[in-house]
RNA sequence: CGGGGCGUAGCUCAGCCUGGUAGAGCGCUGCGUUCGGGUCGCAGAGGCCGGAGGUUCGAAUCCUCUCGCCCCGACCA
């Protein structure tokens, strides 16, 4: 393709609503165009790394026999409401949702569990037709309450999803292992450095879920690994053991103490060097929610630990949990934000704690009374433990619960999510068939998502340089870029053609900066810009035939080489990096 | 949703406080020049200053409302 027929432009200043590299640089180069907050024209050279990688999960999952269908992106109400999710998609506000002419609600597509499901139990009868793994490669609408970072967090995006439907638990897991088997093939062939990790299943729902993390600082998860065990997990999951409580102090009476405005820890601190934060038990006072029915919670944690809310949510089955609103503590605990603690809670306020208040004693805790706190209290003389729980945060240096080794807090960016999904679905849809014995089974289903655009922002988040992109091979939006020097000098054109028709006959895509009256300096700084992995440089010793050799990735390695001899290179690196025209 | 910030040329921004009818750089067009890391010169095109209302003789500038975009997300701990 001759550049100086797409409409390429790029911008020499960063764009002022860009924030991680990835965006800036696609905004840059001009491979997207924002329309609104979170929904974006994918242009040409976008697009090209798209169906790159479209290409690249294609023949990962058609290579084990997964099929791929189309699914609709508008979608009934009625079929969500037979999962039991409309509510919980409505309540989070991430479902765009309207009324058609006939004034039936519908959606646009956050997901497809339900369609898939729909469909399979309208043509599954029995066991002899499973196990089947569905998949689309599709436009995804999620109405994100914050969308940001270009294509990291759109709503509206590309993702690949798939359904696996299976006979038993047994077999589910046998497709999920083909899945995950696939999903690193996906991620390694597409140049990623990424860490599978241990996940929360959140909305979705079901028993064990995985993602897969593209390393990266820019990444909105933290996620706590350790190098010596290999634990791996979404910091909303992950558990350690973490440092045992202090020595419990002399027993001494339980005793309420001015605090005047000591609404954190540190504040206390200032006020009791002497105890040490671990005997300091905070209460957080959350607001949950089920949809129709509302409670109030507290929850006590360590003062040197930190609560995960994720746990909590869990733990209540509740759909939504928020922090507490200055008139709900109020209301909880009679007093002014900073000083709730579990002594004398108002009746339904539900307490719960954090595991790392286990044996703690003798400690501060909030006096449920502005500006005042209880000291020297203890767990089975001044109150009861209450119901106690896992509810807490990883932290560094947290020992890992699989034996040696301490977990480090790292970030990355979720390209993939992988979920056993059980029977939640199929037998709230009644997805079923008949086994052996006539009797009708629940489907065993599993479902598994990549976020393909995610992908292409997460491949620049990890490759690139103050200059610009540096496409990993194999996604690239071109093989080769063709810098032809000076168009119009008749050894140059006759050999830049030759180049660009050899290349293309051999299944290599060039990209031919044909430019007139584009000056060295703009082609070159056009070329790291746009990061076109190879290139290929006819200039001032065409008429030798000889052309300069370089790759993106290695910046300052310039070679002279025949045309031939960087032709022939060309083809066989992209043959190596299972390029195909 | 709550809090903060910003909307002026395709992009980055100045002008706004102290109203007098719009500027720069980059980009774009033309001519010339240059020709291996954003050449240089000359001449140009391009903006109802996000929108609506108000105040005023006069509004990019002041006031109100509205829409859009960006950032942060309660430190309670």
């Amino acid at each position: 393709m001759k550049l100086s027929r797409t409409l390429f432009a790029t911008l020499r200043e960063v764009p002022s609503d860009t924030e991680v590299a990835s965006h800036a640089l696609m905004a840059r180069a001009g491979f997207i165009h924002k329309l609104a907050a979170g929904i974006y024209v994918y242009g040409p050279m976008m697009w090209r790394v798209l169906r790159r990688v479209e290409g690249i999960v294609r023949d990962e999952h058609d290579r084990v026999d997964c099929q791929e269908m189309l699914m609709p992106a508008v979608q009934p109400k009625e079929l969500w409401a037979e999962s039991g999710r409309w509510d919980r998609y409505v309540n989070d506000g991430i479902l765009f949702h309207f009324h058609d002419r006939r004034g039936s609600e519908v959606c646009l597509g956050p997901t497809h569990e339900e369609v898939v499901t729909d469909f399979v139990r309208s043509r599954v009868q029995s066991w002899r037709q499973l196990p089947v793994i569905l998949y689309q490669i599709q436009t995804k609408f999620r109405d994100e309450i914050r969308p940001r970072f270009g294509l990291m967090r759109g709503r509206e995006f590309i993702m690949k999803d798939a359904y696996s439907f299976d006979v038993s638990e047994e077999a589910m897991k046998q497709s999920y292992a083909t899945m995950r088997e696939v999903y690193r093939a996906v991620f390694t062939r597409c140049g990623l450095r990424f860490t599978p990790v241990q996940a929360d299943s959140g909305a979705i729902g079901g028993c064990g879920s995985e993602e897969f993390m593209v390393d990266a600082d820019s990444g909105e998860d933290a996620i706590a690994v350790c190098r010596v065990s290999g634990y791996a997990a979404n910091i909303e999951k992950a558990v350690s053991i973490i440092p045992p409580p202090p020595a419990a102090p002399a027993s001494v009476l339980m005793h309420k103490e001015a605090t005047p405005g000591a609404r954190s820890c540190e504040d206390l601190l200032r006020m009791f060097p002497d105890l040490p934060l671990a005997r300091m038990l905070k209460t957080v006072i959350y607001q949950a929610s089920w949809g129709d029915r509302q409670q109030t919670v507290a929850v006590m944690c360590r003062g040197d630990r930190q609560l995960n809310e994720v746990k909590i949510l869990n733990h209540l089955g509740a759909l939504k949990l928020e922090l507490a609103d200055e008139a709900v503590v109020r209301a909880a605990t009679g007093a002014a934000v900073g000083f709730a603690g579990p002594i004398g809670l108002k009746d339904g306020v539900r307490l719960l704690a954090d595991a790392s208040v286990e044996g703690v004693q003798g400690f501060l805790c909030g006096g449920n009374e502005t500006d005042t706190h209880w000291l020297d209290a203890w767990f089975g003389r001044d109150l009861a433990q209450p119901e106690t729980a896992d509810f807490g945060l990883v932290q560094a240096g947290d020992a890992t619960v699989d034996g040696g080794g301490a977990i480090e807090i790292t970030r990355g960016i979720e390209v993939g999510h992988i979920f056993q999904l059980g029977t939640k679905y199929s037998e709230a849809m009644q997805a079923t068939y008949n086994d052996e014995q006539q009797k009708k089974q629940p489907i065993w289903m599993g479902c598994y998502g990549i976020g393909v655009s995610r992908i292409a922002a997460a491949a620049i988040e990890q490759n690139h340089d103050e200059n610009g992109m540096i496409w990993p091979l194999p996604i690239a939006p071109y093989a080769v870029l063709l810098v032809h020097m000076k168009p119009g000098d008749e050894a140059q054109d006759a050999l830049a053609q030759e180049l660009h028709d050899a290349l293309e006959a051999q299944g290599v895509d060039v990209l031919w900066d044909d430019r007139p009256k584009v000056s060295p300096g703009a082609k070159f700084k056009d070329a790291d810009l746009v990061g076109v992995p190879l290139r290929i440089v006819v200039g001032r010793d065409a008429a030798q035939r000889g052309v300069e050799w370089s790759e993106r990735a290695r910046p300052g390695e310039k070679e002279a080489l025949s045309a031939e001899a960087a032709r022939d290179r060309a083809v066989e690196l992209c043959r190596a990096a299972g390029r195909r025209a």
